[in-house]
DNA sequence: TTCCCGATCCAACTTTCGGTTGATGGCCGA
DNA sequence: TCGGCCATCAACCGAAAGTTGGATCGGGAA
């Protein structure tokens, strides 16, 4: 028997997995939280095989940080990421934070229940589509950017100056380009909008 | 009794309204579909009363096009949205197409199949939210693209600088930047950036 | 320790890219 | 028939953006 504990924010979802779980007399869904801090608590107290994980609350907290609290635990249950989205930062951020799977929502019931079972068993479980952009980021190395650069390029993206960066961010404008001329190297793009639109292609940016 | 459609392409979701609505001896979900034109020929064969309906399915075709084809129906059945997401433009896009409701994912139980009765007797049914957000657009006037205009923001939005955009369209760098101004003006803003910007919160742009 | 590298910060120069102005023809609805 | 919107373009101009070069500070690696 494998104890199971959702952990997601839409009513729906949480009763359309109890429904789709309900089928097979191995799972048993012991209970369901409807935001992380729930789903921790549960997973603390109730000692489950697995958690299915949401990605996207409501909160500010999201469903990776949940992973990462849990999987900390002394005898951590295995975490399955359950999510809609599946842009590179989403899939990178799960798995560092200790996921051991991946899946997306519009998976077959059957997918979704083996995956389960290899959870629970120790075992990885990623969704195909999933594992060959996890593959891809291996291959081409992955551009991380600076806290420092990440936080120009979001004001950028914001459709900010540099003048107005500088200002909000109590620097000068000379090095708003320089932090801008290192985003674009990484990126491999020479302009701004291009570094927003390829940040937003590879997960970089929201 | 109302009978019922459902329209999503998540199983998962599919599966949670049944097992939602099914508590209520009133409500009887007499088919469901993954896509956009099974859901229109579900509409049509089954005569329902009510379709839920989701906005995003994995094809290019839209929630908001099934519900204009089903809302064009002879006896059309009351549509009711129930999406995810709430940018403006998706709202306004499914009220256009005839949709008699607008709820969100997270909405509680009962909320919802309060909705579907008051869709059922040809009433409308808001989520507050999404009342709210319809009320602020009809006060603040919608700026309309043009064609022209959404195609040229869309390759800005993409990172073409104005002579990629030029090439790409088959015009010259001046017309872009002719349709640059005009967008600027209807949007309120005096940069690209800041106009992919403000596109992409008002749900102009994806 | 020393050296190097990356991050953060800044100044001065250059210019391209982007934005402004203004003008044309076509189309549609009032 | 006229006015307005759309799409198209040319020429001008300047600021904002990009380039080059350099300083400082930490934290590893050697």
């Amino acid at each position: 028997m494998i104890r199971i504990v959702l952990a997601d924010d839409h009513p729906v979802v949480r009763a359309g997995l109890r429904a789709m779980l309900a089928g097979d007399p191995d799972l048993d869904v012991v209970g369901d939280a409807a935001d992380p801090d729930e789903a921790i608590a549960l997973a603390t107290d109730l000692a489950p095989d697995v958690v299915l994980m949401d990605l996207q609350f409501g909160t500010e907290r999201t469903g990776a940080d949940a992973t990462r609290d849990i999987r900390s635990l002394p005898e951590p249950p295995a975490v399955l990421v359950l999510t809609n989205y599946d842009t590179d930062g989403d899939i990178l951020g799960a798995v560092e934070a200790g996921a051991s799977g991946y899946l997306l929502k519009d998976a077959p019931p059957d997918e979704l229940i083996a995956a389960i079972r290899a959870a629970a068993f120790g075992e990885t479980a990623l969704a195909p589509a999933i594992a060959g952009r996890l593959l891809a980021r291996m291959r081409s190395p992955q551009p991380s950017l600076s806290t420092r650069e990440t936080e120009v390029l979001h004001l950028v993206s914001d459709g900010a100056t540099n003048v107005e960066i500088a200002a909000r961010l109590h620097i000068s404008e000379a090095t708003v380009k320089s932090h801008l001329v290192h985003i674009y190297t990484k990126l491999g793009v020479s302009s701004r909008t291009a570094a927003v639109a390829t940040a937003r292609r590879t997960g970089l940016l929201r």
